[in-house]
DNA sequence: GTCTATATTTTGATAGAC
DNA sequence: GTCTATCAAAATATAGAC
């Protein structure tokens, strides 16, 4: 996993990401690709079969990720306050490894093609998963009686958007910034 | 403002508008735009004078209202918790009525070209007066003393992120919305 | 594994008829 | 104001030499 011993495919993509990340997948030539990597664009066929290939290795392993997780973390014991904050220290984890592959996930999904229908199905199970949770910690009255399609969107798009944030703040402390975040989406910032 | 009086070229970024939030600014094409009207994309070039105009069309007004929306917010004499709930109304208000164009202004701007810095300059003016909110709402002790950049990112990216949700819901009672999205993003889900 | 050369398609944009 | 015809540039991708 480590820069050294990746593969030449690995690389493409992780150089790939993070252009995406830039531009957009639309932007970005396979001539852009290939010059951040020192070769010409046709170098890169021997490696990969179509710039669909690369947009399919960036997104799917990580959308994979984010669906096992949350399905692990809804099959667990513990109370919803646990749940939530296990599912914040998720997508820290997953956001601060992948920040370039998170810009394309939440931007670049819809230019899959043969994977996209697998795509949406990863992305439905993972918010049903969620929702469960929610609504669970309602009926156990651990969290208000607010509309959890609300409280889901705003707590989603926080935690999808956290590739934006991380990577600005290099000297950043992970286990710190989780428990802030958890402070500030869970309980709120109001003084009372 | 209503379609029946609009001109040609609002037309034009309307429709483009809608295809953008669909695909990116990037991946829709100037025949893309023209068949969703009806016309040749030889037509459009009567009413606009590159596809770089429209996207400019698209997005500076939007940014110069949410600016111009906040800075009015800051300069009011409302304490920290009514120039939230305003800050929120602004941007219910906003996505409901731009929904398409919010896409391109979170997700194209980088593809603006010469107006790319004022677009950036008017982002940090906004920004800056959000963040003199919240740092003032602390000292007051209005808010909680957490970090101020972590509660602007949480908060902006739910904000910013609303046109996403608000057409799915196409029965959404506005001021009941801005409600609950309020009492979710500040005052936390937590039952204490 | 990378290169040059090239095929094919698509793109933004223009010219000029109606 | 829209059309057809067309241009020039840029894009993905392949073939074959080294």
């Amino acid at each position: 996993m480590s820069p050294k011993s990746e593969t030449r495919k690995e690389e493409i993509v992780r150089v790939a990401a993070q252009l995406f990340k830039e531009k957009g997948y639309t932007a970005v030539t396979m001539r852009d690709i290939a010059a951040k990597m020192g070769i010409k664009a046709a170098s890169l066929y021997n490696h990969i079969t179509s710039k669909q290939d690369i947009l399919d290795a960036v997104i799917i392993s990580l959308a994979e990720a984010f669906t096992n997780g949350m399905q692990s973390i809804k099959s667990s014991n513990n109370n919803t306050i646990d749940k939530l904050k296990q599912i914040i220290q998720l997508h820290v984890k997953l956001s601060s490894q992948n920040s370039y592959a998170m810009a394309s996930l939440n931007n670049d999904w819809m230019h899959l093609e043969e994977r996209l229908d697998y795509y949406k199905k990863l992305r439905v199970e993972y918010e049903d998963d969620f929702r469960t949770i929610l609504v669970d910690g309602i009926t156990a009255s651990d969290i208000i009686e607010a509309n959890p399609e609300v409280m889901l969107f705003s707590i989603l798009t926080t935690l999808r958007s956290l590739y934006i944030w991380i990577p600005k703040k290099e000297d950043l402390n992970l286990e710190e910034f989780t428990t802030t975040l958890y402070q500030i989406l869970i309980e709120g910032i109001i003084n009372k």
